[in-house]
DNA sequence: ATGAAAGCGCTAACAA
DNA sequence: TTGTTAGCGCTTTCAT
């Protein structure tokens, strides 16, 4: 199917389905909806994509932890069910690695990416809004110019998982976050110290430790520190999973029980393949990473043109509690 | 950068060069090398690009062990060193998936495709060999006409395997391995069964069962099942890493002791984010999933033509040994 | 906002 | 194997 047969069928000049297919804000509504018929009717819709956005790319710094694995099979059940060309680039949190990405598609005008920045540290957007559509993902930017975010509601997460640890016995909870360049961290570390102030907790400021959001060792250093320094906590809030394990490797080290004498709840799911071989109890503090998925890749098929008004979706945490939160 | 442009200083007729870009070996040598030299002298590679594949596709089950992960980043390494376009499809070792997302390009002959296909039960292959150029991954297929294979040496690795836990001490070894559909699951058997045979183990057959590479519980029914029944063994080569998992944890509640009642090797790595947490020394068969996809990509980059001669490599595992093959 | 017509860039047919 | 030429399909221009 061509367009002069579409143009044809439907009494049309092909020049205005030319520009219907390009952009179709160019064309009056009533026209559109005219050929948009016919297409349905003869279901040429596999012919001609009528959509804005025509194909997928997903940039993100890696797939090394579950919450991107996770996002990127959502993603994927979307682009598989409709038919989309879905391209993946790692940045491996490089903002010049991006900007290189961003470069290569700033003529694909009929691409929608779906971006998990880099860095939250940078003094302008990688991409002209005018030439792709951008669904952000997990990390925040400040930028007026981002129509659609996907964000995880880690204030209020932080917040609640705090509340937990409080409610459960906790008299001197501690947070251990990642860097301050990373949106979720500082988020995370906000809702923390917003809960210690709501509970009438002295100290907000000195409860809060940083480590690396991709290294575990650096939870397990932390942890070693505070003990070899008699630092005192009875209470952790690991902001993410990576940092969990080595805390929960110095804990274990220094024969310190969960949760009589630290209790403790994780941001991410610790749960993976060798969940079956060992058991685990600790509290998790999980975002819905498949749904963000599915969620970010509709939304931009959804979109039928460049003037998108600002879609922001924050997803509030799941709070799988096993105990480890409870003195 | 036009193809007019390029006729023009080039002194070859537009058509020639039409025909050059999409299939380099319809012109004589000489003529190609006239307008690749221009090409090259004036550094309009990235407008032309006269290699035979202009992007690559990877139609794999999942990425959900470590294997594919590592796969994929070496593929994503090439792709992205290249600015290749790069597109990913999860089959969930769904034969009719795979054949949907084939028959989607099956007109796109600048596409690279990375196979790993999702069974061995086929009767024909998924793809036209006149459309697109396949580089086969990890699992093999017995078809003349697929060109490019990029294999495991399962069996000689298997069998290698099987003489260390021998060698050992073990003397009464069974092998836990997947469905024969795999043929991974199949050369593993094999391997297994000549080292037995070499080593004039009795009952050969009857030291093998069989469990499913993508159920840990399956290893760990295996395993509670013998002991239940009073099948005597003092060592396992455990087929992959998701079986393992369920087999250490069958051993560990069993309480036979790694090596000295039990000696063990296992396919795959077993380490990941939580080797930092957990330690251990179980030996592993590692291939080098990282090298396989950038060659399995590089190759595919390569290609000047869809004449390609047969192109099989067949990579070695590494051993790491741990000390539970001894006894 | 639309259609007629010219234009663009690539490809296919054909002849040498 | 190559160039000429006709053609195809889409886009852009321009006039209304």
């Amino acid at each position: 199917m061509k367009i002069r047969e579409l143009s044809r069928i439907s009494g049309v000049s092909t020049a205005t389905i030319s520009r219907m297919l390009k952009d179709p804000n160019s064309v009056k509504e009533s026209t559109r909806k005219k050929v948009n018929d016919i297409l349905k009717n003869k279901g040429l819709d596999k012919d001609f994509n009528i959509k804005c956005v025509k194909r997928i790319m997903l940039i993100i710094p890696d797939l090394s932890n579950t919450f991107y694995l996770d996002l990127f099979n959502g993603i994927v059940s979307v682009v598989q069910k409709n038919h989309i060309p879905f391209e993946i680039y790692l940045t491996n949190e490089s903002i010049e690695e991006e900007e290189k990405i961003f470069s290569r598609i700033k003529d694909n005008r009929d691409m929608g990416v779906i971006w998990v920045p880099a860095s939250d540290k940078r003094d302008k957007l990688p991409y002209n809004k005018n030439s792709n559509i951008i669904s952000l993902v997990d990390r925040n930017l400040d930028f007026e110019d981002i129509y659609i975010k996907n964000l995880s509601d880690n204030f209020s997460a932080s917040k609640k998982a705090t509340d937990l640890l409080i409610e459960g016995g906790a008299r001197n909870p501690i947070i251990i976050t990642g860097s301050l360049n990373l949106s979720n961290a500082q988020e995370r570390k906000d809702g923390f110290l917003e809960s210690i102030k709501n509970h009438n907790l002295d100290n907000g400021i000195n409860r809060v430790y940083y480590g690396d959001f991709n290294n575990s060792e650096s939870g397990y250093d932390i942890v070693k520190k505070l003990v070899k320094e008699k630092i005192e906590f009875d209470s952790i809030l690991a902001a993410n999973q990576i940092l969990a394990v080595g805390i929960l490797k110095a804990l274990k080290e220094l024969k310190l029980s969960i949760p009589n004498d630290v209790s403790i709840i994780t941001f991410d799911k610790l749960v993976n393949l060798y969940s079956f071989y060992e058991n685990n109890n600790i509290s998790e503090v999980v975002f819905p990473a498949f749904d963000i998925g599915t969620h970010s890749a509709s939304i931009l098929l959804e979109q039928k043109t460049f003037n998108t008004p600002k879609q922001i979706c924050n997803y509030s945490a799941e709070f799988h509690l096993k105990g480890s939160e409870k003195k």
